[in-house]
DNA sequence: CGAACACAGTTTACAACTAAACTAATCACT
DNA sequence: AGTGATTAGTTTAGTTGTAAACTGTGTTCG
């Protein structure tokens, strides 16, 4: 047996498995669509973290920051500051109901969140345009129930 | 025809593409997985980017700065800095050949590198497990589609 | 040749994010 | 009511990343 056909043990790595695989792909779409988006974002004066939180905090008012943490999946403290050159830039403002901060757009907030919502779908329906509706939908599902087997950080 | 069944101009905004949900999702999975991954990696005293290049300048010696950037999806300036620490840390060298650098792994780098490897496989491979082996095939061609029909940014 | 260009790598200034310590308000329970 | 645990938000120090300017090497072609 001097020569084998396979050597899974060798230097050269074992091939890697599908979900190996997947997540380098996950990884490549993930950041080739996010700078996208970030250079579309930048066109309109805007990073990506804040129009984040304005699309979230304006699709429903009054949002704690620590659902918005939660739900752009980032830290509270990240939120915080986020939120702080917002508000000093009067796109949105804190109110403030014992130890929580409720968040409501300000008029000029609601209006770019108007402009600029429409702009990003477009942008993100391009980036999938690739795939046919069907095949959007079974990514989502797989997607979907990848999510929920990862547990939330329990954090 | 007072009422109408939908209104799709309504303040409440159209429901979303499915390009969009599934975007969603996706940025939901990345960043879920990448922090697992973070965990996993500063419990050996590593951070994600110095795993990545451990790995992806393992796996072929002798790449050039440029060609680890592109992979990673990240600056030739990140990387440069990256390296800058590892180089220091004696994980790895680079070998100046005209004006570019090539990447070699010193023997620490390397044995570093084979011991990481596997437990970053099992790790993915259990984020991925809610999925069956059918289903990561599916997920991962329809990356590959996303992936290939996403230019690479011209710049 | 040599000027103009292209390109790999480096540096710099800054933005985005985290972890962890801290402050302050609320809750649970005897 | 009082004390201890929990929780929302803030602050701080440090890490990771970017964009853009800069350096130095090679390449093209009149």
């Amino acid at each position: 047996m001097a020569e084998t056909i396979a050597t899974p043990t060798d230097e050269a790595a074992n091939a890697p498995s599908s979900a190996v695989l997947a997540w380098l792909r996950l990884m490549r779409v993930y950041h080739k669509i996010d700078k996208r988006s970030a250079d579309l974002m930048r066109e309109h004066k805007l990073s990506v973290s804040r129009f984040d939180v304005l699309n979230h905090a304006g699709y429903r008012e009054g949002r704690t920051q620590q659902e918005l943490a939660d739900a752009l999946m980032v830290t509270k403290g990240n939120i915080c500051q986020v939120l702080d050159g917002m508000e000093a830039d009067k796109l949105l403002y804190r109110r403030r109901s014992g130890r929580t901060n409720h968040i409501y757009l300000t008029d000029e907030g609601r209006e770019l969140r108007a402009q600029l919502v429409p702009i990003q779908e477009e942008a993100i329906d391009q980036a999938f345009s690739a795939l046919t509706g069907d095949e959007q939908e079974t990514l989502l599902g797989l997607l979907r129930k990848l999510d929920r087997s990862l547990l939330t950080s329990t954090k």
